[in-house]
Order: C-alpha cells, then structure tokens, then sequence
DNA sequence: TGAATCATGTAATAGGTTACATGATTCT
DNA sequence: AGAATCATGTAACCTATTACATGATTCA
C-alpha cells in the first residue's frame, strides 16, 4: 500500500529535507540561489508537493515557536523515520538501464543527495552501474548513427548526445577516482 | 491575438510535419524508432498536440482517399503556409541567455529542425548566439563553484554541468567547422 | 470467429504554471 | 497609514500519463 510511487520532484524535496530540517521559503531559495538542476519551482508546486509528503507522514512540520524577527511564522519540515528510510531505499535503487539518458540529470542528483547517506561502497557501485547503463546507450547511439543515413543537421544533432554522454563517462571515471583517494588518504 | 505560445512539443511536432507531411503514426514512429530527444509521447499527448495546431490553422488533414492496405484510414497532416510561417520565426528566434542551459535540448531540436530552412549564415549566427550563451553560464557555474565551499558531492554534481557544458562548446565549434566545410567544398 | 496490425481517439486523474490572496512584522 | 519583506497558500487553467475504446482490414 505504498499508495503510488513518489514524483521527481518529491524525491527532492525529500532528499533535501532529509539534509537538514527546512521551511518551504528555504528550500525555494535554495533552488533559487544555487544551480539546482537550473529548476525554479512556483509557489503552486512546492507547498502542494510538501503538504503532499507530510500527508505521507514522510516529513513533518514544526510551527516555529518564537516569533521571527520579520515576517510570517515559518513551518519547519523535519524528516520522519520513514521518510527517511524510503529516501535511503531510492538513494540505493538500481540504476534503470532502458532510460539512463532520459533520466540523467535525476541520476546526477541522487548522486548529490547520497553524501553521508549511503556508504562508499554504495556509492561506488552507483557510478558502477551508471556507467554500464551509459555505456549500453551510447554504443545503441553509435551502432544507430552508423546504420543509417541522416539528413546533416540530424546526424550532427545526434553526435551532440553522443559528445556528451561521453563527457559524463569521463566525469564518472574522474568522480569514481576522486572518492577513491578520498577513502585511502596516504598524504597530506 | 496570437493567443498563447505553442509549447516546445507543438513545436517540434509542428517542425516535423514542416519537413514533410505525415500522419500521427507516423509522428509517433519517428520518436520511436529514433533517439529524438529519448521522447515517445503517448497518443493522449501526440493526438490533442495535433488537433490544437489544426485548430489554430498551422497545420490540416488531408484524409486519404485511397483505402490502406491494412487498417483504418489515416489523416495526412500537412504545414499551411501560416505553420510553415510560425516554424520558421520560431527557428530563428534569439537564444535566450538565462535560459540556455534548462532549454538545451530544445536548442539541439531546433538545430536540427533548421536543415534546409533557414540560410546558413542563419544557422552560424544560431550556433554563435549559442556559443556566447553557454560561455556565459559556463563562466557564472565556474564562478559559483570557486566562491563557496560545497559537500564533496555537492561540488562533484556541479563539476557534471562543467563537464557537459563543455563538450556541448566543442560540439558547437566542430559543427560550425563541418557546416563551413559543406558551404565551401574544395577538394572531392 | 478470433488474433494481429495499423491508426485515431477519449476519459480519469494528477501535477505544473501563472497569478492572486493573505498573514505578520518592520520601516518611513 | 502605506510600502516592503518574509512566508504560506489557493484557484483557474492547461498539459501529460495511463488505460481504455474503437475503426478497419488481413490472416489463420
């Protein structure tokens, strides 16, 4: 009865509660202010979404009880031991093979959203996965660009995916590297 | 009264059948069967698009009169001069500077949609604005991420966006090498 | 007759955008 | 009192997803 699966967006505002206990203004400012996936959620998106994980009982929310300096009384959203466990459960899925492009940038989040949650080991089996799965689809892209013959514009528009899916293959070698020699420290 | 703005599906489904009449199979095949953006619109989506822009008179069916070999009728759409009009003041609209990096893959799609329409002067001064666009949100990331100090994976994330930005510059520079090539040809 | 394929479409539902409303406090 | 800022929320509207319905023809 897990009622239906979580959107997107949901999973972030989860993952980023889960963090750090934040009001709605916070979390909208912080999509705001740093490059969070270049998303700017409405007003109409945001509370809707956060009313809908508290109904979860994923998050709840606690009426600040001292009065702020300026403004309207802020309802803090602190995870629940559920919402947490579920965050962790989607942190560690599998990575989907068949949709590894489309879901690129939701895959580069969770990625994001793992520091300090799941274990390195974990983490390096992530970026294991990713880039099986991307390998796979940009061999199909190759093999596709080859057996056909497209139109110029189309054949170079295609070679633009090809470019940058290898440009985040090399970015999971450097990444895989980079935590690597964070978990063995020799010098310094 | 140009109503509302089409949004980006209507545009590319109405630059599809600007580069040659097709039926909504047809359409939903394309996306099917090739990596047009890892997109497959579900009839519930692909049959309104088309009836809305029939409606607003950018596109018509044209019902087959011959009867198909095999299964039901279908209706040919076909771009009027007004939709051919409307495409084509889209393809050579200004990239918009914020936007660039959140509308990527929309800017790849009118790339390819381009062939054959627009001059190639236009389509280099397409890919110039482009260029300046990602340089500039490229340099602001960079910017970013040397000002503040970000949790490893945090900062990891965002080198992503580096990453791909970049390889979307050297696309860029390479495809208007190839294009000057085609404009100029010597050898061969 | 029933299954398969081609082809178009609709209904229920859910979520996002835009724009507006409201609450609570400080500053001029 | 009025404007500004912080903060939460709602209503109208529109589009997409999922799942189903239907039409028309061929093949076993």
């Amino acid at each position: 009865m897990p009622a239906r699966e979580l959107t997107d967006f949901e999973r972030v505002l989860l993952g980023l509660i889960c963090r750090g206990a934040a009001s709605g203004y916070d979390l909208k400012r912080a999509f705001a202010s740093t490059p969070l996936g270049i998303y700017e959620p409405s007003s109409g998106a945001l509370y809707p979404a956060l009313r809908r994980l508290e109904d979860r009982g994923l998050i709840h929310a606690q009426p600040e009880h001292t009065a702020p300096a300026l403004g309207r009384r802020r309802r803090v959203l602190h995870a629940t031991a559920a919402g947490e466990a579920e965050h962790r459960r989607w942190l560690g899925a599998p990575v989907a093979a068949g949709t590894v492009s489309r879901d690129l940038a939701l895959h580069i989040m969770r990625f994001a959203l793992m520091d300090g949650i799941l274990t390195p080991a974990e983490v390096t089996a992530f970026l294991r996965d990713l880039q099986r799965a991307l390998s796979d689809a940009l061999a199909e892209l190759d093999r596709y660009l080859t057996s056909v013959q497209l139109p110029a514009h189309a054949q170079l528009a295609l070679e633009h995916g090809l470019m940058t899916q290898r440009a985040t293959l090399a970015w999971i070698a450097r990444t895989t590297d980079v935590l690597s020699d964070d978990a063995a420290p020799e010098s310094s």
